[in-house]
DNA sequence: GACATTATTTGACGCTCCGTCATATGATTA
DNA sequence: TAATCATATGACGGAGCGTCAAATAATGTC
């Protein structure tokens, strides 16, 4: 399956439809080779060589190579925004929906950890300034598209009466908190700092935990102390994401 | 004032003080240099240029580029390790304390943006592949001192009774979670992304609503509910860092 | 002070990689 | 088939990192 390919492509003239062929197979490759050699070995050269065009093709669809990769950064988000819409959809209470999406951001960066190092890349301003203003809007469209979709699960909860007096800028932190701590727990998680060594128990436990008492102190209803977490956590996990946590099993089996 | 001269440097030989007086020399160059054009623009040849040195010599200090860049992140670490022990040292209660870390982070890197850019870019593989091992063990030994003294003070708070019923891996999660969400909201709230354009209301507020909000539903004494919050930050603010909160609003009224 | 020896500095050079553009190749139409 | 247009190519210029042999300065010796 190639990811990205929208619906709509099929409907389109035969030379359009492979040149976004062609980009796919372009963005998969470069993906591909930062996942065996990373980032630092990632070439124009290589990846021409490697899709068998020329460098100056691979220009025809990517007018820098900072520009190739926020496209893979865009690639990304959008399947993060898939797994989060997911998550928002399933049929439980508003706090369950919205934990459900930490679980989901959780899982993606542990199945995609270098997908996430790349979005780091395209966070710093060496790489950002050498972006056209359209890749830099594109990508704010999207990370727009997943604020959007939390503050709407916030309003739902609202309007259901499972938090109790809230008003706007509240709704605000709530999802600036939330998301700020997966965020940054991420970050920490899977950064090289060996956390065991710092006497860390694993991080996802307690990201987990942590975004639970933050729900809590503004009263998400309900309370974490009348909820089996730990039991929500794999309710969760089987319910909507039993293919990712699958692949994330296998894996460690396979590393381990 | 030459920042991070150690005392004992004093006592050295002539020769290795002015080795050690011009590696600060070139940090000094570099940082103004990345303050001025950013990092994009930031070449040893131009910095060689700027100290009146060759790049020879430059390569005499610093083994790479990243070398470099690493070690003004250490230097800035150390900055930051600085205000946080004086943040550590308030005489009050020990959330009152903890509470003041949050301040000393949040002022830090308003105070030095590009600073937190630097750190970002040597937390990025790309960068982190090219370091000696010594650098990244000397990067990750600062990260350490810096979670120490956080997890000394959640153990203070546990030995005076100020939060109940904690064990280590919980003290752990508070410190993780804590750290996360600062480090996560900073990020976020540092990035080109136009929160204000999502609605969001500036992160510094609700960066400390959610700290606190966190250390309440740790049960963290006394609670936010019996506690003039807003007042503690404007407390803690001209107690601990009347200083920088000087230079900070100058700068503001400067470019305001 | 003159010379020998050691340490430090220098900048020209090799190398890699980005991005361009004139040319070559292939597709489409008359 | 020939003319025209679209697309692909890779040689080239330029920027910047890191090296190293030669030049320069510092130190030690008589």
């Amino acid at each position: 399956m190639i990811i990205g390919m929208s619906a709509q492509a099929d409907q389109l003239p035969r030379k359009q439809r492979e040149i976004l062929q062609r980009e796919q197979l372009i963005l998969d490759t470069a993906q591909a080779m930062i996942h065996e050699h990373g980032y630092a070995q990632l070439t124009m050269e290589r990846i021409a060589e490697a899709v068998e065009y020329s460098k100056g093709t691979i220009y025809n669809h990517f007018s820098s190579k900072e520009d190739l990769v926020c496209s893979l950064c865009c690639r990304c988000v959008n399947n993060l925004i898939a797994l989060f819409k997911r998550a928002s959809g399933f049929p439980g209470t508003t706090r369950e929906r919205f934990s459900a999406i930490g679980i989901a951001y959780c899982l993606y960066h542990h199945l995609n950890p270098l997908d996430t190092q790349n979005i780091l890349i395209v966070k710093t301003n060496a790489v950002r300034d050498k972006l056209s203003a359209e890749k830099v809007q594109e990508l704010n469209a999207l990370e727009h598209t997943i604020i959007q979709l939390c503050m709407d699960l916030v309003g739902d909860a609202i309007e259901a009466g499972d938090i109790p007096s809230v008003d706007t800028q509240t709704a605000d932190t709530i999802v600036f908190g939330f998301w700020s701590q997966l965020y940054g727990g991420m970050l920490l998680a899977q950064s090289d700092i060996p956390l065991d060594q710092l006497g860390f128990h694993p991080g996802i436990t307690m990201l987990w935990n942590n975004s639970q008492r933050l729900l809590d102190a503004y009263g998400w209803q309900p309370l974490s102390t009348i909820t089996d977490t730990d039991a929500l956590f794999t309710r969760l996990c089987s319910a909507l994401f039993s293919e990712e946590v699958c692949k994330l099993t296998q894996e460690e089996n396979h590393h381990g």
